[in-house]
DNA sequence: ATACATGCATACTGGTTGGTATGTTATGGA
DNA sequence: TCCATAACATACCAACCAGTATGCATGTAT
């Protein structure tokens, strides 16, 4: 139940739809917090660095790499449009209640905005990015961007605000392109 | 206590911290859901209304007003930089679990963005903002990112990256002038 | 002065929560 | 085969929650 956050998802409530008991939840893990850190760890993480860090790896070229995550942004199991991004659900809901979450989440922030981070950098060595683009401030921006897009999204249950954040996001990272190229 | 959530915050919490007690509070109110809605009509929207919306309505230039409230974000009572938005906060926790939060809060965010919108298309009247804009588009946008900022920047304790996000908002908004202009 | 309603304080309740104590089954090594 | 331990299941508990019942002031109209 990550529709009603951390808090408010009740263990009877977890464990009747995974289908398992709290004896074998708890001998697996001390606390529904060390549960919920594990999910960070494991799956969050795990998701952001396969979609943005990994796949990025791969691309030839940063702008459109991103362009590409962006265009398809819907089908992934799991990670549903009106629920807004994992990541960010439970950085808000957690990052001042509770440290370990705080640290956890901003881990996984920092290699998120690295991996986009040195994309760019990439980019700007084949030519691919404009030379006066800071790499760290618009990977940062980027996020920033994508983050708020998918929290108004979730709020609005109106496809009309989200594509036109998508359009800004798209008009923005075809800015950092070095004029000319494409 | 809006730093743990409307859910977590339990009433016997938030008389304590007011002084006040729960016969009080319950002859005012029927619920604590009608005093989030309360806390919602009559905080929250002032808040924003006085701040985004009224503000630019006075604004000789719609880009200098916006940058101008950005560049004096951090001195409002009660409005904590390292607790994020309010309005956001609300929105992501209450959203999916509360049909009369997220209308309100949706249409909180609508007042903003017609404000926004209005002020930017009464800038292009005056050609102070590029006529190749979409006002609903770049309202969108701008609310997007700089919530998203807020949002990363709560949870990264971090100046870093909410000056990033800034730079990033302020060259967004140039962007939108007219060239030439300033 | 009395009657009555409004505004507030206090004590309590039924239900839910995270967590635990205890019991049962499966597994694997000797 | 036997037994120790890991893997799970069930029943229970203390703490806490939103909400309520009841009591007590105070003000006001008659």
């Amino acid at each position: 139940m990550y529709k009603s956050g951390f808090q408010a998802a009740s263990l009877d409530n977890i464990l009747s739809n995974a289908n398992v008991t709290k004896g074998a939840l708890y001998h697996h893990f001390g606390s529904k917090q060390e549960l919920g850190y594990a999910v960070v760890d494991e799956l969050i993480r795990e998701h952001i660095l396969n979609r943005w860090v990994r796949s990025l790896e791969k691309a030839e070229n940063p702008i459109d790499g991103l362009l590409a995550i962006l265009r398809a942004k819907e089908p992934h199991p799991g990670f549903d449009q009106r629920l807004g991004c994992p990541l960010n659900n439970l950085a808000q809901e957690m990052s001042p209640l509770d440290e370990g979450f705080r640290k956890r989440l901003e881990g996984v922030f920092r290699e998120w905005r690295q991996g986009i981070a040195k994309a760019l950098r990439r980019g700007q060595e084949r030519g691919q990015v404009r030379s006066d683009v800071d790499p760290l401030e618009s990977a940062d921006f980027f996020i920033a961007a994508l983050e708020g897009s998918l929290s108004l999204a979730k709020n609005a249950q109106d496809t009309d605000v989200f594509d036109n954040c998508k359009a800004g996001l798209a008009s923005y990272l075809k800015g950092l392109r070095t004029p000319g190229s494409s």
